[in-house]
DNA sequence: GTCTATAGCCAGATAGAC
DNA sequence: GTCTATCTGGCTATAGAC
């Protein structure tokens, strides 16, 4: 009833699809560089996932669960707006400089389909976003913060958290920085990117 | 001594294979695809450009050389830091909202190859961000901005422009919004990302 | 379940006629 | 300069022994 030793050349293989996926894209990865990463023979890939495609979109899948849930999340807690920015940013961008491939990997492979996201981030309702819009509009009535578009708010959360670890290897040239330098000013804005927006966006 | 018809044929070769490189990548991008889409022989591109090694690298300075000195541009003027900031994300959000393929073209075959960039984004000496560091230290001892890290404020500026529009496969899905509906999204963008930015700092 | 060997296809590159 | 035909290598996938 136990299943342990079963799974462990499929876990092997998923592991390393994932790294040679997630760094090569679909187009540029080789069943022969996977093959090596797990340690073993070229046909087991097949035994297992029967072919490239079926394979790779376990290694989608597995992104995507890795992704959206904690987007979701922001939307859905009933903290204060301000704990929520902080808590996001501050959690978010630790959890995609740990696994950076993986936005830019979603990215690229929805370009090529858009059609793999089916509703990877849709909520039981379409109030998915609805609790945001009214706590917004609550904060505007009682003068905490400017009014603001929620979804252009969602927009700057979402891009302030994510491009400066997607963008690593641009914005390394643009600001003339080495690795250690540039990881420095990544950490830095676990915090300073919720003072930056809280700061817009507070009276 | 007119070269008019020679380069004509280099001419739409690249044109055809800035598109479907764009799009694909080098790994996924086809020799076929770009003659057809020129309208020409396979054998062309070799005669043209040798292999496809090269065809990419030609594409590939010119994705740079258009992209690379419109950001250098903001820090090297001498207009107002809150007239920069205006001037930047207007303009740098409509031209890459027009070329949306670029950025993420760009980062994708960094990621592949970093030493494909070479110098793109170094000015004639290191003064390149000097400039704004000093406006930025100026405004502060003015009183009229708070203290902030210059170069965390070029990275905010530049993923608040950029990203929604490379990672829009991905947030047109979180928002749950239709391609006409999240184009107006970014639209607004032109001008709400400036407001946003200078209400976050100025005093 | 795991391996070796190989089938079969497809893409980049070249030869050679015009 | 432009084309057709073809070589060559590399990749996915499978057959079949153990």
């Amino acid at each position: 009833m136990v299943k342990v030793k079963e799974n462990n050349t499929e876990e092997i293989i998923l592991e390393a699809a994932k790294d040679v996926f997630q760094h090569k894209g679909m187009a540029g990865a080789r069943m022969q560089e996977i093959a090596d990463k797990a340690g073993i023979n070229k046909a087991m890939l097949h035994y297992y996932f029967r072919s490239k495609d079926k394979l790779f979109s376990a290694v989608f899948k597995s992104a995507i669960n890795l992704m959206a849930p904690k987007i979701v999340k922001i939307i859905n807690t009933d903290e204060h707006l301000f704990d929520k920015i902080k808590n996001f940013t501050n959690k978010y961008i630790s959890f995609i400089n740990k696994h950076s491939y993986i936005p830019l990997f979603i990215i690229n492979e929805l370009n090529r389909n858009p059609d793999l996201l089916k509703d990877a981030f849709k909520t039981t309702d379409n109030q998915l976003e609805q609790k945001l819009v009214t706590q917004i509009d609550e904060l505007v009535q009682k003068g905490e913060i400017r009014p603001i578009n929620p979804e252009q708010l969602l927009l700057h959360i979402i891009s302030l958290s994510i491009f400066p670890i997607v963008g690593k290897p641009l914005l390394k040239n643009i600001l003339q920085k080495d690795d250690r330098t540039y990881q420095r000013l990544i950490k830095e804005r676990q915090t300073c990117v919720a003072e930056f927006v809280i700061n817009s966006i507070k009276i």
